[in-house]
DNA sequence: ATGAAAGCGCTAACAT
DNA sequence: ATGTTAGCGCTTTCAT
C-alpha cells in the first residue's frame, strides 16, 4: 500500500462539491450520504461519520437549486419597491427582510424606478425564480395585469402601502393614510388653525373631496395613498365644520426641487394660511426648503406639520411637529403577512398600522378668532 | 367529432405550466416546444406557432431554477451591506441594481446588521443559492473567515468601502477615505483654521499616526474606513505643519445619541478649536444635534464640514459644506466590476472614486493670527 | 425538422 | 442500515 494521498480541500474551481462527491469519498451511496447531510433518515455511526467527515473535507455546499427543485419551494420571497433609496422604502425592506430571515426565509429585493414597465418585469423575474411568494409596493400606476395575472396563478402576494383596484383578495398592509392626516389636521384646529394648507400630490375640488368624504373604508382604501390623505384632512375639517377651501390645497409633483417651487409659489400667493401640513416626507422637506428660502419664520408666520419623521426635522429650529409612520414595523407585518399566506391558504386578512403624532415645536397657539 | 374543448387557461393552482404541458398541448415533443421558446435551433413556423399559441395559452413561466441547474449559472448577483436603511448603503444598492439589471443580472440583498454572524450565514446562503458573484460590504470585523472560503472556492468577490486584511486579490471599490478626509481639512487650513477637531470612531495618539502616516497606500487601505479617515486629516495637518492635537480628536461611537452626547461634552471642555470636522453622515449629524443643543453658532463659533452630503445639510442655517462621496455611482462600479470578474477571469482591480468638497456656508474664513 | 434520451444535484419511495 | 431508482424542469447532443 502507499501512502495515503490527501485530496485537495478545494473542489475544482467553479463547481462546488455534490453529494456524489461526498458519497464517494466518503465510500457510501449517494442516498446515505443525502440522509446523513439532511440529517433525515438512519445511518450507522460510522456511515455518518464518514460522510460528515468528507463533506467537511471537501466543503461540501448544498446546492439549493437542486434542493428547491425537488421540494417545489425555494424559501425564498421577493419584496418590489418603487425605489430602495427612499428612506420610507429601505426602512420597510429593513424590517422586511428581518422579519423574513427569522422566519427562515431569503429576501430577494427588486428596485422599480418607479416604473410600470421594470415592475411588471421584476415580477415576472421573481416568479420564474419560483419564490415563494412576492410583497409588492406598487408603482403609482392605476392597474397592473402582471399582479392580477400572479394572483390568478395562485401566487401568494401581499400589498403594501397601497391597494390596487380591481386586484381580488390580495391582503394589503399599509398604514391608514386618512387617519394619519386627519391626525395632523386636527392638531393644527385644535390649536386654534383654521386655515389650513395642505401640500399634496393628490388634487382635487371641493366637490369631488365632498364625495369622497362619503365612500366607505374600503373604496377609501382604493385611492391613492396621497388622495386618501387628502380625504384624512377634509374628514377631520368637517368634524370641526371648516369648509373644504380648495385654494389652500397645494398640489406638488413627488420631487424635491419642483415642489420647492410650487410651495414658495403658493407662499407668495396672497394666501390666508395660518398652517401648512405637508403630506409625505418628500413634500414636507420641499416646503421646508421653500420656507428657508423666502424666510418665512416657524411657527411664528406659519405652523407646520410634516410626515414621516426624518433626521432634519430634529436638527432644524424649532424641531418639527410630524405624523410617523412605522415603516420597519410596516415591513416586519408584510413579512409576516406573507409568510402567513405562503404557510396555509387560510384567508389573511389586511393590516393597518396607525401613524402617531410626534408633538415637537412647529405649531403655534393661536386663539381662535 | 365533439366540439373544441377550451382548457382552462389557468394552470392549476401552485404549479405552473412546465415545458412538457406546453409540448402536449402543441402536439410536439418536448425538445421541439424546448427549441422554440428558447428560440435555439430550427422549427417549422407550424411547430413554432402552435407552441407559442400553446405556451401563452398555458401562461407558461420558465422555470430558472431547473434552466440554472442546467446552465451553471444563475444569472444572479448577492450583494451583503451593513444595513439597508442606512442612506450610504441604500444609495449604493440602487446604484447596483440598476447597473446589475441593465447587465441582465438580478440582485439578492441581504442585509445584516452589521453582524458578523449574519454576515457569515448570508455569503453562506448566498453561495448555496449558487449566485454568480457577491459584492460585499464588510461588517465591523477584523476579518472574515467565510469571505476568504468563498474566495478560495473561486466564486468571483468584490469588496464594497473597505477592504479586509488577509483577503487576497479580492477587488475593492470604495471611494478613497484618505483623500476625502484630506480634502475636507485641507480646505480648513485654507480658510485660515489650524486648531481642528475631528470626530471620529478611530482612536489614536500622535505617535501612532505619525507611524500610520508612513504607511503605503495599500497599507493604508487596509485600515478601517474611519481610520483611514484620521490619517488623511493627519496628512493635511503634516503638509501644513501643523502638529497634531491628540486632544482635538473626538472619538465617538456609530451612534446618533451616543455620538452627540460626546460631541457635546467635547465641546463644553476647554478646547481651543476653531473648527471641526464629522468624518461620516452619523457623526456628522450627531455634531449638528451637539451644536444646536449647546447653542453654539456655526460658523461664528465654529467652522464645520460634514462628511456624505444629507438632506438635512440644505436645510439648516447655514447650509453645510461637505465631503461628498457618489454612494450611488459607487454601487453602479461595484456591480460592474463584479460582473466583469464574473464574465472573464482576467484580473480586474480595484476602483477608488474620489470623494469631492461641496462648498456651502459653513466654514468662517479666519485671519492666520 | 423533429424526437428520444441523458443529465444538472438533490430527495424520497422502495427494495434489500 | 443501506443501495437502487425515479423524477423535479430544462437543455442539448444524437439519431432519424
Amino acid at each position: 500500500m502507499t501512502g495515503i494521498t490527501v485530496r485537495s480541500t478545494m473542489s475544482r474551481k467553479g463547481s462546488p462539491a455534490t453529494i456524489i462527491d461526498v458519497a464517494k469519498a466518503a465510500g457510501v451511496s449517494k442516498s446515505a450520504a443525502a440522509r446523513v447531510l439532511s440529517n433525515n433518515g438512519s445511518a450507522s455511526a460510522r456511515t455518518r461519520m464518514a460522510v460528515l467527515d468528507a463533506a467537511a473535507r471537501l466543503g461540501y455546499r448544498p446546492n439549493q437549486l437542486a434542493k428547491a427543485m425537488k421540494a417545489g419551494s425555494t424559501q425564498s420571497i421577493g419584496i418590489v419597491v418603487p425605489d430602495v433609496a427612499n428612506p420610507f422604502f429601505s426602512s420597510v425592506l429593513s424590517g422586511f427582510s428581518a422579519a423574513a430571515r427569522s422566519a427562515g426565509f431569503e429576501v430577494i429585493v427588486m428596485s422599480t424606478d418607479n416604473t410600470a414597465d421594470i415592475e411588471a418585469r421584476s415580477l415576472e423575474l421573481l416568479a420564474e425564480k419560483r419564490v415563494d411568494g412576492i410583497a409588492v409596493a406598487p408603482a403609482l400606476t392605476d392597474a397592473s395585469p402582471t399582479i392580477e395575472q400572479l394572483r390568478s396563478e395562485g401566487l401568494p402576494l401581499v400589498l403594501i402601502d397601497r391597494r390596487l383596484p380591481n386586484l381580488g383578495a390580495i391582503p394589503l398592509v399599509s398604514m391608514d393614510h386618512a387617519a394619519a392626516t386627519e391626525l395632523a389636521t386636527q392638531a393644527l384646529i385644535t390649536s386654534g388653525h383654521s386655515d389650513i394648507a395642505i401640500v399634496t400630490e393628490a388634487r382635487a375640488t371641493a366637490s369631488e373631496i365632498t364625495e369622497l368624504l362619503d365612500l366607505d373604508d374600503h373604496a377609501t382604501s382604493l385611492l391613492r395613498p396621497s388622495m386618501q390623505r387628502l380625504v384624512g384632512h377634509a374628514r377631520a375639517l368637517r368634524a370641526h365644520d371648516i369648509a373644504f377651501d380648495e385654494s389652500l390645497v397645494v398640489t406638488a409633483p413627488y420631487d424635491r426641487e419642483q415642489a420647492a417651487v410650487v410651495v414658495a409659489d403658493f407662499l407668495r400667493t396672497d394666501h390666508h394660511a395660518t398652517a401648512i401640513h405637508g403630506t409625505n416626507a418628500i413634500l414636507s422637506y420641499a416646503s421646508y426648503r421653500a420656507f428657508k428660502q423666502l424666510g418665512v419664520v416657524i411657527p411664528d408666520d406659519l405652523s407646520f406639520v410634516g410626515f414621516d419623521d426624518q433626521d432634519w426635522m430634529l436638527l432644524v429650529h424649532p424641531a418639527v411637529t410630524v405624523v410617523g409612520q412605522a415603516a420597519r414595523e410596516l415591513g416586519e407585518a408584510a413579512a409576516q403577512t406573507l409568510i402567513q399566506r405562503i404557510a396555509q391558504d387560510t384567508d389573511v386578512h389586511d393590516v393597518f398600522l396607525s401613524a402617531r403624532l410626534i408633538e415637537r415645536g412647529s405649531i403655534r397657539e393661536v386663539n381662535p378668532a
